[in-house]
DNA sequence: GTCGCCATACCGACCGGTCGGTGTCCAAAG
DNA sequence: CTTTGGACACCGACCGGTCGGTATGGCGAC
């Protein structure tokens, strides 16, 4: 029970023993999404954890605090995977859909963070749910930038505003929690493709 | 089943003599919407409509009950109008066109129901919640109907499932929520044909 | 009288967060 | 080498408060 190992709190360790923050922040994901933020308690946590409340009280400041860091941990990954396709070099199209594949594909990898963004976001406290709102933003204006510059070319259609069309693909990708299920026909590669398709093709100049 | 005779003592009659179920359902919804079902206490909706806790436990079974009645009334709705829309003898694009450009009307037009569907869905009991589900698999079916019928007739490309169609167009209709402000610069109607546009190309066949 | 409608007082079950304490490790002092 | 002190990581009983739900009783209508 007790580690014999001599290591480095807050450093991981061998396979059967994460860091506690870690594992805490594992099973907190599991169950929010699974019975939502407020029917967890912090009890269902530390016991899922394998801690106890001191434990958690110790890392985390409240409840809240891990309910932001699941977000904030998402947010970054997110954000860093589309700066990194959004700026090569390659031609637009394939760098949009790129981006709306990928994101498809880490949502569907992630879908419990998913389905805590959707469910749990309006029970953050207000200042930290600014705080994601504003690095979500970021997000959708980089993704739309991607738009307005196809739209500059000629590439794509000018008679739908940019952020409409952000939004009607965003709300579909924050939406694949409710419906994919693993283990379905369809891989969620394939599903990416497809919602890339979708997008780009109802981008094209009308006519 | 109006009462007008009887007037509560301590309280003004005001304007609002609806019958105290309507009106409990009515405040339960602001506040749902608001503040989350599970934020809400039930003395917050009392006071609100301006009863007591005896009287919404005499109409309703639970605080879950309530919750059951918002979504029944507003799945009832949107059927009754997907049906009216579908089975007009219009033109399948044209039908197809407007059930969307409807939905998300009538989705902006409610957008209270609309978040509580978004929010509060997992905090259903759940045989409720499954009959909730059943219901509004039965309406994405009646929708998926349509883009069946173009893709059979050749109108609607096929390499796409007409599934997968309909839960991204849906997944954009359920998030309107999370964007859409009144004020500003987009009417419901316009939204709504945009997302029917986009729609509607987004199935047009490739090449 | 009794039946629908509702007010009021109250209960038991939690829940988030706190706080005094414990075990362990390490570094400096003796 | 041994002692000591104290920083860190964690434990778990406990507290104030809230919540959904209920028991009981009153009151007007028939």
């Amino acid at each position: 029970m007790t580690r014999a190992s001599t290591r480095k709190p807050g450093e991981a360790a061998g396979d059967d023993q994460a860091a506690v923050p870690r594992r805490l922040l594992e099973h907190a994901t599991k169950l929010f999404a699974k019975k939502g933020f407020d029917r967890t308690s912090v009890q269902e946590i530390v016991e899922a954890a394998g801690v106890t409340k001191g434990a958690m009280y110790h890392y985390f400041g409240s409840k809240d605090d891990l309910l932001y860091e699941i977000y904030a941990r998402v947010l970054r990954e997110q954000t860093r995977q589309l700066e990194s396709v959004a700026s090569s070099d390659a031609p637009l199209r394939e760098r949009l859909a790129a981006a709306a594949s990928d994101v498809v594909v880490s949502s569907i990898d992630n879908l419990d963070d998913n389905t805590i963004f959707l469910q749990s976001m309006h029970q953050l406290s207000p200042d930290k749910r600014k705080a994601v709102r504003a690095e979500r933003r970021k997000y959708h204006e980089r993704f739309r930038g991607l738009v307005e510059e196809g739209q500059a070319t000629g590439e794509f259609r000018t008679d739908k505003p940019a952020d409409v069309v952000v939004d009607f693909f965003f709300g579909s990708v924050h939406h694949l929690g409710s419906w994919y299920r693993r283990g379905g026909t369809l891989s969620a590669r394939q599903v990416g493709d497809h919602y890339a398709d979708l997008l780009l093709d109802a981008l094209r100049p009308p006519g």
